[in-house]
DNA sequence: GATGAATGAGTCTTCATTCAT
DNA sequence: GATGAATGAAGACTCATTCAT
């Protein structure tokens, strides 16, 4: 992935402009974030976190003020980066098969990182907003579709929220099941022949 | 449903008989856990469970020594009610629609009442064992399936574990995400799609 | 069985039946609160509160849920027993000394114990609601003061507002600058001189 | 008011000169630290502080190697300047009329700038010393107390500590109760009356 | 000197679990 | 067996204080 994390050299305008260890601080802390609540579920201590982040639990609430602050903001990053995905597939790739290439990515790193759709299903329920950044992506991954459309690589009658609820639904499975790269195959060949003409 | 919630009258052989009082009891926790569960996640507190059933909290830990046998005796119990339906609709419905029946109800279920996929997902990772009555219920839908394959509403080369994962993660996604009717009805016709020859 | 359910005879009719030893802990929490929030102000630890009291931290949230509602339940517990102490002055005592006898205890009370304005004035800032009891307090000591006056002990046009502001006022500084007996009299007298005809 | 907030031309010889900008810092510190904790209560944060006076949390412990420092140098400051007053007071004023003048004033400070007592008060308990300048501000109390009994204005028979126990009770009464001009200008009356002969 | 990020002990609060009644 | 009070280990969060920049 070319995205950084920290998004040091160009962090949005009206940030505060954080000193170089505070940027690295909290880049660590987002990473440890993810890895630790991926693994042990939303409810995992903060002091997991930080320790994983090798900072003291205060550096923690420094830069996420509250426990939902930083699983936002977790959530809010995962997102950035599967945006950019999405259109770096959409602008390169063969619109035939990028949706396909795309969605099983996405699954495949849900069943290896265990990170993307337990957070997303497991806090969204905890009142988190990240309305924003998931409609990007959705219209990114409209935008996928429009193409496999028009290269007729699926059907013409199948709509977006079909797909979303499609990749969310896989996703989870194989996070929470743990399925293997061939299950994982097996399965998608399913959904993916369902989808096509 | 016909499966009774406190198993009295079949409890395994070498356990004490239980007063009618205390059955009636362990039947109205494993109802109100059922629901507080599913509604507040496995993170519910047991205080909560207890007063639902309207029991003190000692009577709860009474029956299920830890918070973690109190989940799996809930599960256990919703697998086993799953697996009676499956069997029921083996030996009596049609065998190129039973499967995408149970499959359908299934989904809707977990949609509306916000029960099955959740525990089952939500706990698993505590180390939650119900290995006997998941095989059990999971050799059930195997014969549903054979069934349809038989019937030619199946493609052949389709194998029960990723109807499993394709349930599981329908499952798990109309839960978290709350799919409405129209969208669930559209995204099991791909699934289904899929599975068809 | 034989024994009541609540096992209290006498007590307040909508409270919530305590058992015998939770009622004794209540007490002790209570009166430890006093004596530590009067000592070290309202921002004392709830730990320490427990400890003196000789229970658990738990069980002083068992009882107050919040420290504030600690705080609220020690300052109402004094309120009324103050109350208790001026209608019984009232109903007893000679109207023209009754006000100045209870003036010169409370005083005498708060220098020695460091409870009663330590708490009112450091703690109605936070949102501490005791307004009934407060009110409750003022209108028993309105009742001493129209004695007091009808006894010719007290101007005419001394109004119950400035009464209370004394009393409020000489207790607080009793308190927090630790008059001795002499220092008292003697400041009280003045005040009392005052509000002679 | 004549004494400056910073004491900048009369620091003790020994301190080290210090910048004009640090100057200016200490001096923006003392009142934005009077400020916050007159309003806030002594347990408001010193972060507070800083962001009030405009400089960063460093500069304040910097400044002031601990929060207790910072409190007493408050303190300190205030009473310096209220030995100022009573000392113009006692040299320009009535002697008949100054002790009052003096007094009517300070409460009347207390209520509207909740500065004085609470500060006095709340913290004297924490360790706080400032022995020396409380002292000389009461010696110049006793000045005017003096003159008063000299003019008439005063009973011979009052002493120095009823007349400052007095004082700090009103004090803290006008400032936790809040009294209203007018309510301040009846309660003081009594005051008044009870010292006359 | 100023800055503000990092530290970590301390505080409030929750909750699974135990046990006296 | 049922009750519900007590326990105490965690967890989220705060804040005085230190120190690298």
């Amino acid at each position: 992935m070319l995205s950084t994390v920290d998004g040091s050299f160009m962090s949005s305008p009206e940030a505060p402009a954080l000193r170089a260890d505070a940027r690295r601080n909290r880049a660590r802390i987002l990473e440890s974030g993810a890895a630790v609540f991926a693994e042990r579920g939303a409810s995992a201590s903060t002091e997991e976190v930080a320790a994983r982040a090798g900072v003291a639990i205060g550096t923690v609430f420094r830069h996420f003020p509250t426990k939902k602050d930083l699983l936002q903001a977790i959530i809010k990053d995962l997102l950035e980066r599967l945006t950019d995905e999405v259109n770096a597939l959409a602008s390169e790739g063969d619109p035939a098969t990028a949706l396909f290439t795309f969605f099983g990515r996405m699954v495949r790193e849900a069943a290896e990182k265990k990170t993307v759709a337990d957070l997303l299903a497991a806090d969204m329920g905890a009142g988190i907003q990240v309305a924003g950044p998931v409609q990007t992506l959705q219209e990114a991954i409209g935008t996928l579709l429009t193409g496999a459309r028009h290269a007729g690589a699926v059907r013409e009658d199948v709509r977006l929220d079909e797909v979303l609820a499609l990749l969310t639904a896989t996703c989870q499975g194989a996070l929470s099941a743990g399925w293997d790269p061939d299950l994982r195959r097996r399965t998608l060949a399913i959904v993916f022949d369902g989808l096509r003409p």
